[in-house]
DNA sequence: TATGAATGAGCCTTCATTCAT
DNA sequence: CATGAATGAAGGCTCATTCAT
């Protein structure tokens, strides 16, 4: 994972190439998913994109390679969530929050396997904690702005320092998708969904009727 | 092609070997926390305890072994926490959580590496991750009756269902103290603990003055 | 603590792999007959291959692996004994048990070393044991057909129980060669075959006029 | 088992290091019937014997020693057979052949499993390998001795050399015994004796009425 | 004597990476 | 480019033997 380059595999020059790698990533996010990070065996990934194992070093250089290819894949699919008219039933500060919210749950739980693997990968290599920290940054940094707006709307509590708070509602959202998508709580997703937005908009003193969580609604958005 | 037997490691019988595997799992400790599970030699364990390595297998059979041990010897240390009189100016139901998440805090602070190392190995091991998840649940279901028992004096949101409502605030909580004392984000501990706890509350609708957070305040209580 | 996936060596895919794999097993049975089954070590055989020692696990898993193709390589050599004329001027049934007792000590003689070995591993390990006990009732059920039709013909001691007299003379036979090839036993091989068959007609009653065995025929025959 | 001696363990002194040394020999036999010599380790003898690890060394200095030692206690063992009155029915020269095949079967059957050690650590170690061969050249010397008189008595066929017919004898019975009581041929212990009895003499070309094997005998006889 | 802890030689095994074809 | 054989660093583990108490 430190290893010093030494034959740096160039991007596939031909057709054929470019399918070849492909295969290999897709593979290899099969075989993570499969074995976690750590099991993961070169010769499997390989085996598992029906190429020879010395193929493999073609295209990359370590298994961290493919991983941070297969991550990077991952980030495209951020895009593929569709607003839910739902949570435009909140009031208005709130829908981008219960949007915000359902967005990040559901990439999180279309790709909870990778997710963990993830999390396994940041507990031991420093490049993956990094991204990993930035993009909880991310969040972080425009959930505080968000709060400063509000606050300075007269809508929430002033009291609050916005950066403490971004990161206390940034870990309550993380943790909880965690705990429901790996850990493998068995919770349900809209009520998951309303209880977290409510929770949200209570700790930080804003004021605003949610929509109603009836039986009704549940059965309509529920999967 | 043998017999196999289970080669149990025994109990030391005398004072010097239980001398021995003490300084065993203390080394273990220190070197878990320098290099991780995952990096972590029987060998260099068994360096730093001034033994000879096949002295490990003395006393335990894997690496997983004194792992467990040190994590066992981390339970022990949670007792070591003092109540701390400022948590008491907090009104009655929340004089109880602002205690709880200052434990909570101050313990993991003081074994933020070995959390983390917990964290690394929960990530491949079922039997980690299963402890884990139940100490998660443990404090789960304290704040879920906790929450009952408020909703019942018509203090908090009855709308909340009890345990998606603790679920969420354990992880806040976790969450914002791993990224605190493992992620390493700068911030100060005791307005940590009091916007923790102020969200706790307001998140169940608990209307409760907090006590002040001033700088004077600040001063006396940080570290 | 992880994934246990088989690890099963494959067959080589190129004539350079089958190479190198038959040279393994040959270099394994050099050593083999040299330290014995026991003190064999994996390093030793890849060694004498003249291959690093993890070529060894590119195509077996265990020291015992290739011992079995060692073994079954033995199998194949039994076809090379050649029909030697002497043995048909014995009396018509006793021409058989002739060439047949001379088959056996011929190949026993010439892999005599192995056939130490493999009476090594059959002492501690169960599938040899079975195989070697297979081979040894294979041996006993022909030859108790044998006495069988030679009862029906009256022409052997009819109290004998067949099965029973079949143990005895497989037992002689082939204990007298071990003690001959692997004991060390100066025993001359012309004169061994003609008391074996000399023995084992009269132990059954039969009565034949054997060959003579004259100095004329040892000088011609003996090695 | 070749290992320098460093350091010769002397006879007990006291009354008490008697006692611990004969309960560690007990305590080998035992170790070794039920795991084979390989795989008996030194603490499992000790543990065996109620005694400390170390205290094995006080009295052996090597494994091999108390495997020499156990094997010299199954010596005094063949003292305890019976003469049977049965095996007196057989003509002249031949009762004393029954009687010993009868005496060397009991005595192997009652010691199988520690025959079959003994087979064992003979394929690897040399003085083992000896003493078990020059017993079996006891064995062959005493019957050549035999057959030599009763060749000379004009009782038995003149043309086969007595060492060979000697060496194949003693391989029958051995063998047979060895197919019976270790490798578990189901086959019943009268009715060998009295057709090993019976081919011996036949094989020689002795001529003797055997006594009668019907099923009263058998059931007076067999255990 | 008895004890049991400490030692380390000796061997095994995996798998990322290189390289000749 | 693709292939798959070859390599060896790196670490694991066992257990006979020594030794201080």
């Amino acid at each position: 994972m430190t290893a010093i380059l030494a034959r740096v595999p160039e991007r596939p020059a031909t057709k054929r190439g470019a399918e070849t790698r492909r295969s290999l990533v897709c593979a290899a996010r099969a075989v993570f998913e499969r074995d976690g990070f750590l099991d993961a065996r070169i010769t499997d990934i390989a085996k598992e994109a029906g190429a020879a194992h010395g193929t493999f070093y073609t295209y990359f250089r370590t298994k961290g390679d493919v991983f941070r290819e297969v991550v990077r894949s991952l980030e495209e699919d951020r895009e593929h969530v569709q607003p839910n008219p739902i949570d435009d039933l909140w009031p208005k500060p709130l829908a981008a929050v219960a949007r915000a919210n359902r967005a990040y749950m559901e990439t999180y739980r279309r790709n909870a396997r990778m997710m963990a693997i993830i999390e396994q990968v940041a507990t031991f290599n420093d490049e993956m904690r990094a991204i990993r920290h930035e993009r909880t940054l991310g969040f972080v940094r425009k959930v505080a702005a968000m709060i400063v707006r509000v606050q300075a709307e007269g809508l929430a509590d002033t009291r609050l320092d916005p950066y403490y708070a971004a990161t206390a509602l940034t870990a309550m959202v993380s943790r909880f998708t965690y705990l429901m998508f790996v850990q493998g709580e068995d919770l349900e997703f809209e009520k998951a969904v309303w209880t977290l937005t409510r929770m949200w908009a209570s700790a930080l003193g804003i004021d605003g009727s949610p929509p109603p969580l009836n039986s009704k609604a549940r059965l309509q958005w529920s999967e």
